[in-house]
DNA sequence: CGAGAGTCCTGAAGGC
DNA sequence: TGCCTTCAGGACTCTC
């Protein structure tokens, strides 16, 4: 569900709700997500305040004085500040309750998340270790991806969802930000050249922000921090539309398999 | 080392 | 209706 647009539109809804506000209690009804959720959670949460909230790629940190919650929504999960809680539902996995009387509930029936703990002043974490650029700041260019490029046999399409050279890209934008650049996702990472690049990481910067003032994308069943659904499923230019004609020249558009993901495009926009 | 496959898990959808 | 297979927004971890 969440790629980085979705991300960062949870962490904008939840940001109002939860910055400078001091968490009273913490309810784990299942432990076991990517990792299992550490047992002093509750402990070292309780009477902490949130100081911020910030995203790195798909990962959400939250601030606190001692510490950082590390948390990811994996492929189905969302994090949903209610100011009254109704009764949960299976998969509604933690509770952060507020003094406020707020809750935000961790709700992930495939349980691919994750929510770990941070202890110090610095975020620093394997996981967040050797992750790439962020698209939507400086320092993501063309040329930075031309550069981490070179020599790489990796079809394009994978080598732009690999976190260590550009952190967010997910499944649905890779597709997408491919057909505006007009690159074949199946043409080597070493063989796209610089200008091409120029391209690709324009489309990437474009197809994400505009996800992101959209309120991210609804696709199947993502709900964001208000409970609201986005809206970028309405935009799609090939992601799931498969046999369907492209909006630019009408060739159906194709799919096909890359590393166990779907990948759309058009064969006659895209070379 | 790089590249590709396997893995975790539940639920929805489609075929028969 | 029911059973089975396939697929789904991620990404770490293993194998070759």
């Amino acid at each position: 569900m969440p790629e980085l647009p979705e991300v960062e539109t949870t962490r904008r809804g939840l940001l109002k709700a939860v910055r400078g506000s001091t968490i009273t209690g913490v309810t784990v009804r299942e432990r076991r997500l990517r990792w299992p959720v550490p047992a002093e959670l509750p402990h070292v949460l309780e009477g902490a305040t949130v100081r911020d909230l910030s995203r790195r790629g798909k990962y959400l940190l939250w601030h606190f004085d001692h510490g950082f919650l590390l948390s990811h929504l994996g492929m189905s999960g969302s994090l949903t500040a209610y100011r009254q809680a109704p009764a949960p539902v299976p998969h509604d996995h933690l509770d952060l309750r507020f003094e406020s009387g707020c809750v935000v509930r961790y709700h992930d029936p495939r349980r691919f998340g994750a929510m770990l703990w941070i202890q110090g002043t610095e975020p620093r974490h394997v996981l967040l270790d050797g992750l790439g650029p962020e698209p939507l700041m400086r320092g993501f260019s063309g040329q930075a991806l031309y550069r981490a490029s070179r020599h790489k046999r990796v079809a394009i399409k994978n080598f732009i969802m690999d976190a260590r050279v550009v952190v967010g890209v997910g499944n649905i934008y890779a597709s997408e930000s491919l057909f505006h650049a007009g690159i074949d996702p199946r043409k080597p990472a070493g063989r796209v050249s610089a200008a091409r690049y120029d391209r690709l990481a324009d489309a990437i910067r474009k197809t994400l922000r505009s996800a992101v003032r959209a309120g991210g994308s609804s696709l199947r069943n993502y709900v964001g921090a208000n409970g609201e659904p986005g809206h970028f499923q309405l935009a799609t230019m090939c992601y799931d539309r498969a046999g369907e004609p492209c909006r630019v020249c009408r060739q159906p558009i194709r799919s096909l398999r890359q590393g166990q993901r779907s990948t759309f495009f058009c064969a006659h926009c895209q070379t």
